[in-house]
DNA sequence: TGTACATCAGTGAACGCGCGTTCACTGATGTAC
DNA sequence: TGTACATCAGTGAACGCGCGTTCACTGATGTAC
């Protein structure tokens, strides 16, 4: 609540961060001025010093939530060579399948994503397309193999997190795990 | 607006018929009263004598979306022993994924079902399993490899719908059907 | 270094709006005689 | 078959509420002298 630049500095992040995590618990719809700003420790009258509009706020929010979770299923970021069997194995894993307030934003949003205009949708696009760079890199130069393993991790993903039984949502993670891993094998 | 017993039928199905849709298109928020009665020719008052409340119409619009969905795809309904090629094909084709208002609801909604409450979950996981139930049938007897082309489907599908760029989003559904159709072939 | 003042981060009341829900009402339906 | 009436499908005004956004204000910050 401090007035100085490096205090709003500070808000910004607070609210950006808040932001982030909130769209990918309960989706772009869930976010509201008023909430977002209490849950930032700010009244809601000081968001438009931050931002030009609710609208302007979920874009901002997407880019942050999207580049979060991109490091987030990843055994070391900074790895020159993302190891493929690693990253499949991380992504399906319980952990990130329960954490999906941290988790890969792609998997997030991406049901809410396919229904938003199109500037929208060219953000995750794109962070898609560096998903599928890396795995195409991790295996080796395999570019449709890449293209599907990204499809195919997402949709597990999503797909686990619906099922109500955590047996049937294990088994879902186990099959995706066991039938990508031999992906790799066949390269 | 007839008020006989048989009219009272035709409207209900009428606003659980668009509010299908209309969940499919814009998600299970989207929806408010107000504009789904008068899509549906009828005055907002009306709605209670149909429905609980939004979110009991929600429930069964969610059953109705599901059960619509899971036919749509398929090349003919009624054919005892659905051939697993033509339902990767049918379901990866560029026509289902443009017609997201009367597709497979478990793609167009597994975003917004992975956030709900568990009964919620349970009523698409139910469907998720009858899907998997039949490509394991279709596939001679092969659960895993089923749950694993059930969720690399979705998959493949909610990301091409994210893809901005066209040329992008059909190559995600031709790595997809290329992966999946060579996954028959090892069984 | 000390003071006077413009800047601007953050506050909170107020706005118009659409929402889900309730309810007194209207008039067609369909049943009892 | 014809009439009288209870039922109930659908209407539309009204409710309280939370929303995004605006704006006059407060007071700490940081700069000019």
């Amino acid at each position: 609540m401090g007035h100085s630049q490096a205090d709003k500095m500070r808000s910004r992040e607070r609210i950006l961060s808040e932001a982030a995590e909130q769209i990918r618990d309960g989706g772009l719809e869930s976010v509201s001025v008023g909430k977002l700003m209490r849950r930032a420790n700010l009244t809601h009258g000081g968001f438009y010093g931050h931002f030009a509009s609710r609208a302007d706020l979920l874009a901002h929010a997407l880019e942050r939530a999207l580049d979060d979770g991109a490091t987030a299923f990843e055994a070391k970021k900074g790895s020159t060579h993302p190891d493929y069997a690693v990253t499949v194995k991380s992504y399906l894993s319980r952990k990130h399948r329960d954490s999906r307030t941290t988790g890969c934003a792609i998997a997030a949003l991406a049901g809410d994503v396919a229904r938003a205009e199109e500037p929208v949708r060219e953000v995750m696009s794109a962070h898609i397309e560096q998903f599928v760079a890396r795995m195409d890199r991790a295996l080796g130069g395999a570019p449709e193999k890449a293209l599907f393993a990204v499809s195919a991790l997402i949709g597990a993903l999503v797909v686990s997190r619906v099922m109500a039984d955590e047996k049937q949502s294990d088994a879902v993670l186990a099959a995706a795990k066991r039938e990508l891993l031999a992906l790799e094998e066949n390269c």
